[in-house]
DNA sequence: GAGCACTGC
């Protein structure tokens, strides 16, 4: 049998192509061996995946009967509806009971002793690295280097079928003959040799590097793992080794500061890694380019260093000293400059890359170099001349400082991305370099992105004259009312597609003209740039026809790569959500079990953001045992967050699960969508970090081909009255003339304006008035802001338990969501005390009031009341920043919290919600269910709230969201005539 | 009687 197995696995991977690999996709489902151990009690069932997809078949109906995983549906069809189907029924709840708290037990003690090993693991980790170090150097970096362009030709022409048809091919002038094209395996080696010789030239100082021509490769942002591990592992240095030169640098001592002499030192150490980047030999290009022009639009691809060594290449450039302009606003002369900014849209990037310079320039971190994220900011107004900061965070200084006067020139990095911040963020950017910040003595503005979407961006800086004609001409009409997102869309896509022509960026087919350092020259106000990447070449292969249950297929691809597939070599699969990470984690294991002696070992290992940071940890540490294959299950967590170290295999679902909103009804959800062609790109490009790999999708190169060509942008898929907001109080008015990259449906932006007239935020002619401005300032949703603002007043006067409220809101869920149904028992147990037949707000209240009466035994205090540690952490880092702008807005000091809260008290804490969230309400109707006050849809208590069950007179609610049915989540009960003064505005003529 | 991808101020 087992034999039978491993055959069945080897006969389709004895060759390996395409062609191979369809028939690998639709070989029978894998067989479950007989003489697998007898299943223990908690494989008795397969909750999740057989619930919810019944087609999944695991096992050919012969050895169904034998397999664990399939018997308790056999058991079901099989037996007759007979009196002992109760008692059955009962059995199998007891035991699915019994192997969810099993479940839960082995989670918990895993983590605690994972959490006790934390320290011995780090040593050894640390230990490994330096090891690994001392090996990558003695291997030339340069050879690597030259092998991976090389390997990058080759792969580029073999695969990606998502290239532009209409690309123009420079020919150019200055390049290596044998370079360029395809080179035959036969010349490979003597190109290795030859790019070897030549970057040794290079590397001992004779004279500049002639430019090498490379190849496009996959799209991916450039992250070294040093950099995208840091969310999980809060220490400098990722516990894996990394044959990434980048990522394995001397680490700086722990203990005290470094002396000015060991600083410079390191740098000098790190100086040799630098030159090897391959935006290195680029420099005095960027740097003549940003002379000439104000705004540099640059496609840099993994690994080319752009994000590290940009602010270093620019900040001895004359421009960047402090200088006098005129502000056109007050007319009165301003000095402006001195630094660099460099936005990210995650806080651990901008972190980790701030430190990661300081160290290259052999500085302090916080002086010459420095970060500004939520929470924390490591930088000096005087000192800093480099400064990472998030994009959310520039526009809050863009809120103080219009023009910006700290900059001589912002970086937008990962400008692919595209999310609300960074959107809003060039909009305003640009404004200002066509305006208050334009000319000679202009703001310098760089765009970084790693998709070829680069090209829409550089049209988007440009046609600024063309736009502003435009505006005039359609004001009044107003261009987006008419028209709408349709035609704005449309316009921007075949304008960048007639740009992929003219443009010397190359894409995919354009292997001529790949020399980034040549610039275009022409009277564009934009400059172009590309700077190739580094990344090992990529295998693809699709399913030959579509996949019906991807967990099911997924399973079958990840022991078909585990039998075919050489070691060492981790997998890493793509899943969207916990659930399905979790059925297939659960299959894997069973499988596994039934494995021949002579294959390697499996490990699987979840990998998603809900899951506890111990267990998060274990991606990156080595598999337990020697011989040992990760099969890392992850959400879209590790597309551009996570970077795991060892993946070579990539099995890709082709879906995730997107927000979506609908303007009409005000309701977003939550729906699983396919991926766009760039980010399936970017999911297999984790294949190639280290060596070449291999990436298996479950879905057909037809479907491929008719994906969207870039996910859509977050500013279309969400609701933006925060945007809104944004953009009023910086200045821009008019919100519907903004110069979006991609606007916002006509829709989606009136209810976003509607939404804020509703809370006040705007007055009858749409402009922001002083409720506005106080609501803008606050790191909150409109809703919770306006609640805040309620709160300050006088008469309502619970300002501190409003902040502890909304605190509590804005962080993940400070629950547990224990698995057993016991547990969940115990939990509710454990809770009641916090119950009020308010409802979940003031119970948040008393969650928050009773963590903070505990001195020392916090931790304790919460795992006894299922409490989360780390959201209430995170809360009471919140809830700090949310006293100190209160404080701010309004001149009264807090008032020190009551011990008690009287029911008159929570009543004004309701009222003061209502004031934000009034559009969030329902009301009980005869038959017993609950209707929302406007639409009057049908809408349920959720089961996770306190209320739930409860008959109430009419209630209001936080979230809603749509699952099995509509759902209110996080409510509260509160009277109809509450209403009437929750905003007058709105309700006025309306029942009420 | 349900179950939610990922960010950010």
């Amino acid at each position: 049998m087992l034999g039978g197995i491993h055959l069945a696995f080897k006969d389709g991977f004895v060759r390996r192509d395409t062609a191979d690999l369809v028939n690998v996709f639709s070989i029978p489902p894998v067989p479950k061996p007989n003489n697998i151990a007898p299943a223990p009690s908690e494989t008795g069932t397969n909750k999740g995946r057989n619930r919810k997809n019944k087609k999944v078949e695991l096992s050919s109906p012969t050895q169904k009967e034998d397999s664990p995983a399939t018997s308790q549906q056999s058991q079901s069809t099989k037996s007759p509806p007979t009196e002992s189907t109760k008692s059955k029924r009962q059995e199998k709840k007891e035991r699915k009971k019994a192997e969810w708290d099993a479940k839960c037990r082995a989670r918990e003690d895993e983590a605690r002793s994972l959490a006790g090993k934390e320290g011995k693991l780090k040593e050894f980790t640390e230990g490994l690295q330096r090891k690994e170090e001392e090996k990558a150097k003695r291997i030339s970096g340069a050879t690597q280097k030259n092998r991976t362009e090389v390997q990058q030709l080759r792969f580029a022409q073999s695969s990606l079928p998502e290239k532009k048809a209409n690309v123009q091919t420079k020919p150019e002038p200055e390049t290596m003959a044998g370079d360029a094209g395809s080179a035959p395996d036969a010349e490979v080696d003597f190109l290795i040799s030859k790019k070897k010789r030549q970057r040794e030239r290079e590397l001992i100082g004779s004279g500049p590097a002639p430019s090498a021509k490379r190849k496009r490769k996959l799209g991916e942002p450039d992250s070294f793992p040093l950099l995208d591990n840091s969310p999980l592992i809060p220490s400098p240095k990722p516990p894996n080794p990394s044959p990434n030169p980048v990522a394995s640098s001397p680490s700086l001592p722990q203990s005290n500061l470094p002396h000015k002499a060991q600083l410079r030192a390191q740098s000098h150490a790190l100086l040799k890694q630098r030159e090897l980047l391959p935006i290195w030999e680029h420099q005095h290009d960027l740097r003549q380019a940003l002379r000439e022009k104000n705004i540099l639009v640059m496609l840099g691809e993994t690994g080319s260093g752009k994000s590290t060594q940009i602010g270093q290449f620019l900040v001895s450039e004359p421009w960047v000293k402090k200088q006098r302009i005129n502000d056109p606003r007050t007319g009165r002369e301003v000095l402006v400059g001195g630094c660099i900014a460099i936005t990210q849209p995650r806080r651990v990037a901008a972190v980790n890359l701030a430190r990661r310079v300081a160290q290259e320039m052999g500085v302090h971190l916080g002086d010459d170099v420095g970060y500004a994220v939520r929470f924390d900011n490591k930088s000096s107004i005087e000192k800093t001349r480099i400064k990472f900061l998030t994009d959310g965070m520039l526009l809050q200084e863009l809120l103080h400082d219009p023009l910006l006067k700290r900059y001589s020139a912002v970086v937008v990095d990962e400008a692919h991305e595209r999310t609300i911040g960074t959107d809003l963020a060039m909009g305003f950017l640009r404004g200002l370099v066509y305006g208050a910040r334009g000319g000679e003595k202009g703001l310098k503005l760089i765009v970084m992105s790693a998709t070829i979407e680069v090209e829409r961006m550089a049209r988007f800086f440009e046609r600024e004259k063309d736009m502003l004609e435009e505006t005039v001409v359609d004001r009044e009409g107003d261009r987006f009312m008419a028209n709408g997102v349709d035609e704005v869309l449309e316009k921007s896509s075949s304008a960048s597609e007639e740009e992929f022509t003219g443009c010397h960026i190359d894409s995919d087919e354009d292997k001529e003209a790949a020399d980034g350092s040549e610039r275009e020259v022409s009277r564009s106000t934009v400059a172009r740039f590309q700077v190739p990447g580094r990344q090992f070449p990529i295998e693809l292969y699709h399913a030959p026809e579509p996949v019906a249950d991807y967990v099911d297929a997924a399973l079958r691809t990840v022991f078909q790569i585990h039998y075919g597939e050489p070691m060492p070599g981790d997998i890493l699969v793509f899943l969207t959500g916990q659930d399905e990470i979790e059925a297939l984690q659960k299959l894997i294991k069973e499988y596994a079990q039934g494995m021949d002696k002579n294959v390697p070992k499996m490990c699987v290992l979840p990998l998603y953001a809900a899951l506890p940071q111990v267990l998060q940890q274990k991606v990156f540490q080595h598999a337990p045992e020697r011989n040992m294959r990760k099969v890392i299950l992850a959400t879209n967590i590790a597309e551009t967050s996570v970077t795991v170290s060892g993946v070579r295999y990539v099995v890709d679902c082709g879906k995730v699960k997107t927000k979506r909103y609908r303007p009409r009804i005000g309701l977003e959800s939550l729906l699983v969508t396919p991926v766009s062609k760039s980010s399936a790109m970017q999911r297999a490009g984790r294949a190639g970090r280290e060596a070449a790999g291999k990436c298996f999708r479950l879905f057909t190169e037809e479907n491929f081909l008719t994906l969207a060509d870039t996910t859509v942008p977050e500013i279309l898929r969400c609701d933006v009255s925060s945007a809104i907001l944004t953009l009023k109080s910086r200045g821009q008015d008019d919100v519907l003339g903004f110069d979006y990259i991609d606007a916002p449906s006509r829709e989606s932006l009136s209810k976003g304006l509607e939404q804020l007239f509703a809370l006040g935020a705007l007055d009858k002619t749409g402009k922001i008035n002083a409720m506005g401005r106080k609501m803008a300032q606050l790191p909150l949703s409109p809703g919770l802001a306006r609640v805040l603002v309620a709160a300050a007043e006088p008469k309502m006067d619970c300002l501190s338990e409003a902040i502890d409220i909304i605190a509590a809101l804005s962080v993940e869920n400070i629950f547990m969501t224990p698995q057993s149904e016991d547990k969940r028992e115990e939990m509710k147990e454990a809770q009641q005390e916090f119950e009020r037949r308010e409802g979940d707000h003031l119970m948040l209240l008393l969650v928050v009031r009773g963590y903070d009466a505990q001195q020392s035994h916090k931790k304790l205090w919460a795992e006894k009341h299922f409490v989360n540690d780390r959201a209430m952490r995170s809360l009471i880092e919140a809830r700090k920043q949310l006293r100190h702008y209160c404080q701010r807005l309004s001149s009264i000091p807090l008032p020190p919290p009551p011990q008690t809260i009287t029911p008159d008290h929570g009543v004004r804490i309701l009222k003061c919600f209502l004031k934000g969230f009034f559009h969030n309400t329902a009301r009980l109707v005869p038959d017993g269910s609950y209707r929302t006050i406007m639409g009057s849809q049908p809408v349920g208590i959720h089961p996770s709230s306190a209320l739930f069950g409860k008959k109430l007179e009419a209630i209001m609610y936080n979230e809603f969201l749509y699952t099995t049915k509509p759902f209110a989540r996080l409510v509260s009960a509160i009277q109809m005539d509450w209403l009437v003064d929750a905003s007058p505005m709105y309700l006025g003529g309306a029942e009420a």
